[in-house]
DNA sequence: CACCAGATCCTCT
DNA sequence: GAGGATCTGGTGG
C-alpha cells in the first residue's frame, strides 16, 4: 500500500467540504517502526467566524495556537484524559478545522475508534504532534489518500457533544 | 491561586 | 439518559 500524504491544497478550502472530502481517507501514524492505518469515517467541521463551539472563537492563545497555522497542519488538544485530532483548514490565520471523530481498522490498530478520544488512543495521538505539518512526508502522522475505497452514502448531520452552536450540519459520516 | 469549562467516555439505571 | 472520572489552561481576583 502506497501511502502518500494528501497535499496542502486539499485542506486549504473550507471546513465543511474538507469534512466531507476526509471520509474514506486514510489516516497514518508512524510509531516506533510501525504504520499504524485507520480509515476516517466520522468528521466535524469547527469555522474560523461565527462558530461559538469552535476553539478559535474567542481568539488566540498558547493552546488553540495551531489553529493559526496554514492549512494541513495537526491541532492535538486534550479533552480530560483524552486527546483530540484535528487537521487545520483554509489558509493562515483563517482558524477553522476538521475534527477527527472516527476511524475503522486498516492496519495495526484493532476495532472501531468511534469516538475522537478514541482514535487518539487507538492512533497513539500525543501532544507532541501539536502544530506538525501533516503534508510534510517525513511527519509521523499525515493522511493519505485510498485509491480502493469504495463508494459510500455520506450523511450530514448536526454536530455532536457540543453546548453551543449546535444546529450548524457540519458533521459528517458514512451510513 | 482558586475556580471552572469543556469538540469525552464508561458505567450504571 | 444521567452521573462521575479526571486533566489542562483560561480567566479573574
Amino acid at each position: 500500500m502506497e501511502l502518500v500524504a494528501l497535499p496542502r491544497n486539499f485542506f486549504d478550502r473550507a471546513p465543511a467540504l474538507v469534512a466531507r472530502d476526509l471520509l474514506g481517507k486514510l489516516l497514518v501514524r508512524r510509531l516506533e517502526g510501525k504504520t499504524l492505518v485507520g480509515r476516517i469515517v466520522e468528521t466535524e467541521g469547527y469555522l474560523a467566524t461565527g462558530d461559538e463551539a469552535s476553539h478559535s472563537h474567542k481568539g488566540k492563545n498558547t493552546r488553540n495556537a495551531s489553529m493559526f497555522k496554514d492549512a494541513g497542519h495537526a491541532y492535538v488538544h486534550t479533552l480530560r484524559q483524552y486527546v483530540l485530532l484535528d487537521v487545520v483548514t483554509e489558509g493562515k490565520d483563517t482558524p477553522s478545522a476538521v475534527l477527527i471523530r472516527a476511524v475503522e481498522p486498516v492496519r495495526g490498530i484493532t476495532g472501531v475508534a468511534d469516538g475522537p478520544g478514541k482514535v487518539g488512543r487507538a492512533m497513539d495521538i500525543t501532544r507532541a504532534l501539536d502544530g506538525i505539518d501533516m503534508t510534510d512526508p517525513d511527519e509521523d502522522l499525515f493522511i493519505a489518500d485510498d485509491k480502493k475505497q469504495l463508494a459510500r452514502k455520506v450523511c450530514v448531520s448536526s454536530r455532536i457533544g457540543i453546548s453551543k452552536a449546535k444546529d450548524l450540519p457540519l458533521r459528517f459520516y458514512y451510513e
